[in-house]
DNA sequence: GCGCTATCTTAGCGTTGTTCAAATAAGAAA
DNA sequence: TTTCTTATTTGAACAACGCTAAGATAGCGC
């Protein structure tokens, strides 16, 4: 092994590729868009040939699935962050919303990226869904600890889709033109968005 | 001119091709899905050259906002049937958003480019908000029927903006695989939407 | 008849996703 | 060590894409 670890003229076996076309892929997502994430791209931008990535994924749907995996981790921790902020249980579910879609208004294109992945496999990505910690899970909890009955299974799941629905919804609207007159009169993105979500009775009261 | 060269049915001057693509574009979008909707595929589609179209749109991107814009009208035509079906306003609010939710369970692939039109334009479709029998106008009036008050010009906007919010949110996400079950034990489809915008207040309670 | 202009076609450029055989490096076996 | 084996990476190629340019065609006014 040479001692050079990021030497300018990589080696021959990059050391973790599919770790680097990952990192390659959200740099290029942030720099230049979603339009702009190629295969090719990607690979150019990790300074590898465009058949590279092929030994990594199966195909290029396989890199924007890791690519938004990545995604929701980070919107995780953003979650994390929302709930320890707040200690009343209805400020924290409105809370977890408004992080939610600042999320998304904040990294536009990954956040397209993560949806589209799973729109196409019309699922809910894994990681919210079946993980214990998950976003989804989390909301759950904090609807119960805000007055939701947890004996009522099927009340408890409709509520936490109506919060999922209302704020992707808002988080792909957000950023419509024709809103700006109306955030600018309520003081700011954040107040905007508060305020719609205080007419979605889940956010507005904790079911 | 060579009679047999070009099938009988069409002459070298198409009557009015620019129609007759977006109508290749909504019947390739049904068959073949949005995926497969490549502006050559659209002109074979049609019987005509790949460079024809480029005489009747810009770009791709326009002939797409052509389709997006007959999509805006067949919604509203559903959503006039909605508000016909019912007089109490409560109930239309609700039936508003229900058959807003149905339109794109039916037409998935053509609500997908509907919603990318305006995402890329960040621009509420001209359709939904300029017209004064848009449907975003329908959803606003419908909401003060039900009891919201019209002198809150804010209020009324947020609320709008609500329903427009969950409505797209449960939209996209009614396909999920993981609502499966819920969808069965609630007895179908229309009942696990109705189920979920009754958490959002708009249309729980018309405001 | 004449020309003008909009429309349509053919040909071609650069890009993309993907495959495949060949080249290379790293590790195990000898 | 040398050799064999396997995992990576490359270069070349293919079909399809969006789009442009230059030429062919047809309808319309003169």
């Amino acid at each position: 092994m040479r001692e050079s670890e990021v030497p300018e003229s990589r080696p021959y076996h990059h050391g973790d590729l599919r770790r680097a076309l990952v990192e390659a892929a959200c740099r290029l997502l942030e720099k230049e868009g979603a339009q702009a994430l190629s295969l090719r791209a990607v690979a150019r931008e990790a300074g590898v040939s465009p058949a590279a990535p092929y030994h990594h994924f199966k195909d290029k749907s396989e890199l924007l699935d890791a690519v938004a995996h990545e995604g929701w981790e980070k919107l995780d921790l953003a979650f994390q962050a929302a709930r320890d902020a707040h200690t009343s249980p209805p400020d924290r579910v409105r809370e977890l919303g408004v992080a939610y879609v600042c999320f998304a208004s904040q990294h536009p294109d990954l956040y397209r990226v993560m949806y589209d992945c799973s729109r196409d496999k019309a699922d809910m990505p894994a990681h919210v869904l079946e993980n214990e910690e998950s976003a989804y899970r989390r909301v759950r909890e904090v609807l119960i600890s805000a007055g939701a009955d947890p004996s009522d299974e099927i009340g408890l799941e409709l509520a936490t889709i109506a919060c999922w629905c209302a704020a992707h919804g808002l988080a792909e609207m957000t950023s419509f033109k024709q809103f700006e007159p109306l955030k600018e009169a309520l003081g700011g993105e954040e107040a905007f968005l508060r305020g719609v979500l205080a007419h979605v009775g889940v956010f507005a009261k904790g079911l």
